[in-house]
DNA sequence: GATGACCTGTGA
DNA sequence: TCACAGGTCATC
């Protein structure tokens, strides 16, 4: 499931292989798909014909400008991914089958030249709309300052953890992401946000910026240190302790209870 | 801010 | 058969 690490691999495959492809048909076989009053009727109005002429992210949501001018929001949701000409950008994910499966396909663009870009999502947690409102999410998880996340962190009473996880507050992070950015920071994702310190919110600052770019090269959300342990009777890698298993912000949680307080 | 709901696939 | 899953949203 897509934490930004898969959406920007995924935006930047729209960006690579589906822009400017006039749009022939427009494929919106599910309804429950389509979010805030948009229907079939209406997306295939504003679609086809049309064309796709950029593509950008705020945390894992994807605006797809058209040449007409419409936004189109992608959301991939947990199991989601974009598939154009059948290719897949990145590798397999985790939880999610890789079969290509056309039952799972959601929602599709056809293009005039044969091609195609689809969404596909077993899950059907992803989400199609036009015009998203972009301001609904907090800055980007890539682009977030410390001024910011020191300012965020003072005036929120939830769980670190929590907080970070919050779209509103800082778009992008999943909880994969967050359980690898509090181990690096060793800062237990239950202490409440606004007792931070300052050295502490540093070095969140600088383990979220180095979770995404050591975990963006090695391909993904799932190849964190500790990432990769989630399993009962997991050890933390740094220094050997059973790790811990608890829910934080109603997500399940792995943390080292020797080296993160 | 915590909780449960949403929907469906996977693996024990 | 059941617990669980990396997302969001409404509701208390």
């Amino acid at each position: 499931m897509p934490e930004i690490l898969e959406v920007e691999s995924a935006r930047a495959l729209i960006e690579a292989r589906a822009l400017h492809r006039p749009i022939a048909k427009v494929h919106a076989p599910d309804a429950w798909f389509l979010k805030r009053g948009l229907t079939a009727r209406g997306v295939r109005a504003a679609l086809t014909g049309n064309q796709l002429v950029d593509a950008r992210r705020r945390g894992k949501l994807m605006l797809v400008d058209t040449a007409s001018g419409v936004v189109l929001g992608l959301h991939l949701g947990m199991s989601g991914r974009v598939l154009i000409d059948g290719e897949a950008a990145g590798d397999p994910l985790l939880y999610a089958s890789n079969r290509p499966e056309s039952a799972w396909h959601r929602f599709g663009l056809s293009f005039v030249d044969g091609g195609s870009l689809y969404l596909r999502d077993p899950r059907r947690l992803g989400a199609v709309e036009l015009d998203p409102d972009e301001d609904r999410l907090g800055p980007d998880a890539f682009a977030l300052t410390l001024a910011e996340l020191r300012v965020m962190c003072a005036k929120s009473r939830a769980p670190i953890k929590a907080m970070l996880m919050d779209q509103s507050r800082v778009a992008g992070l999943g909880n994969l992401l967050c359980d690898e950015a509090l181990w690096r920071a060793g800062i237990d994702p239950t202490r409440t946000a606004s007792t931070l310190d300052d050295d502490e919110v540093r070095r969140l600052h600088r383990a979220i910026r180095d979770t995404l770019r050591v975990l963006g090269r090695r391909g993904g959300s799932h190849t964190g240190d500790l990432t990769s342990q989630r399993e009962p009777g997991a050890h933390c890698p740094r220094d050997g302790a059973p790790l811990q298993r608890r829910t934080v912000g109603g997500r399940t949680t792995y943390s080292c209870p020797l080296h993160q307080h």
